[in-house]
DNA sequence: TTGATTAGTATCGATTCGAAACTAAATGCG
DNA sequence: CGCATTTAGTTTCGAATCGATACTAATCAA
């Protein structure tokens, strides 16, 4: 059947990126989910630049997660800022290294190059990919970490002023963009 | 632009996928590498089930591919074979019990749920996954690893009989289907 | 107040992985 | 032929990921 097929192209590409991931952070020694990390943290909300989100992001135990950490800060990629409503929680803020890695590091090179390379502007793929993910993410019971505008609870409240139905709180227009723990998609029934 | 979310959304697939596939190795006591390279030599043909060739499929140094071998042949999922022509050379032979395990545990539950879900049949995600991957072969100066039949050394002498223009061998219409290492794609120029 | 839950950390052992040194066979060049 | 080089594969070692478990501290619920 095709899934096997669809399954082995996965894989492939998913072990050619990491490989490429590895090389890419050779230089500032940082491993793949060191990489990883840090992107999540660069395009993630408020709400989910938190140990525990990072973790179910990343699929991983809060034990490993925390490893992983320690060694960002020790480097100075990112700062840890308690939160002053929960103080069990903490926020993990990129430095401005960290950011300059991230820029820097990914995409890597070669994906780059096979970007341009890609007839069409890879709208296709992006959709295709979205649909995979999304599938993916409906079979498991899975949080989808999709941008905030495009959650149920998001809320229009005039022009360019917006608010999260579950935390009541203002969210601004770049704010919207960002992913989110708290992400639940539209259901297509309403 | 662009290229950030898609590196994203491979990134995040490639992981979602990862941990399903060490969930389903979990209890047949298999790390993903040890599923990847089962698959892998599932499905290519009789100049590449090597360890050589492993290695660059997988993209890691031999040494480690080395342990990967010794782990799968203590567990009786695979059997080395000296080469008659060139001693140096090892084949790698799945037994029944590889077969048997690979069979249970790839595609992962997960994956094939949802490629059920999928609005569809995959066939527009396919075409995307290869065109990048193509792409990505291309930008790299990788090895393809394509099926036989689709290789410029491959030629057809007549009603189902074929033969390698590397090798000089003749090949049966199932040799056609499996993945080589020395596969080169048809340039487009020709 | 007491018990349960949640966020995060610390410690341990198993495993992957890369680097480098090594063996053995094949190849190439004088 | 003879000797250096290359190639296939293994071995050894150390660094790093990762999961499991136990732990602290804060919050929440009854």
């Amino acid at each position: 059947m095709g899934g096997d097929r669809l399954y082995a192209l996965l894989e492939r590409l998913g072990n050619l990126l990491r490989t490429e991931e590895r090389a890419a952070g050779l230089p500032h020694g940082l491993q793949p989910v060191h990489l990883q990390a840090l992107r999540y943290l660069q395009s993630c909300n408020r709400y989910s630049n938190t140990p525990a989100a990072l973790t179910e992001y990343l699929g991983l135990t809060k034990g490993t997660v925390s490893q992983t950490l320690l060694l960002l800060e020790e480097k100075g990629l990112l700062r840890k800022q308690a939160d002053t409503e929960d103080r069990r929680v903490i926020h993990l803020l990129l430095t401005e290294a960290g950011r300059a890695v991230l820029k820097q590091a990914l995409p890597p090179e070669l994906f780059k190059r096979a970007l341009a390379k890609l007839p069409g502007d890879g709208a296709a793929l992006d959709e295709s990919l979205t649909e995979l993910l999304r599938a993916l993410q409906a079979a498991n019971a899975q949080r989808s970490f999709g941008p905030c505008g495009t959650c149920k609870h998001f809320q229009r409240e005039g022009s360019g002023r917006f608010r999260c139905g579950l935390t009541q709180e203002p969210l601004s227009r770049e704010d919207s963009q960002l992913l989110c723990r708290e992400h639940e998609g539209i259901s297509p029934g309403h």
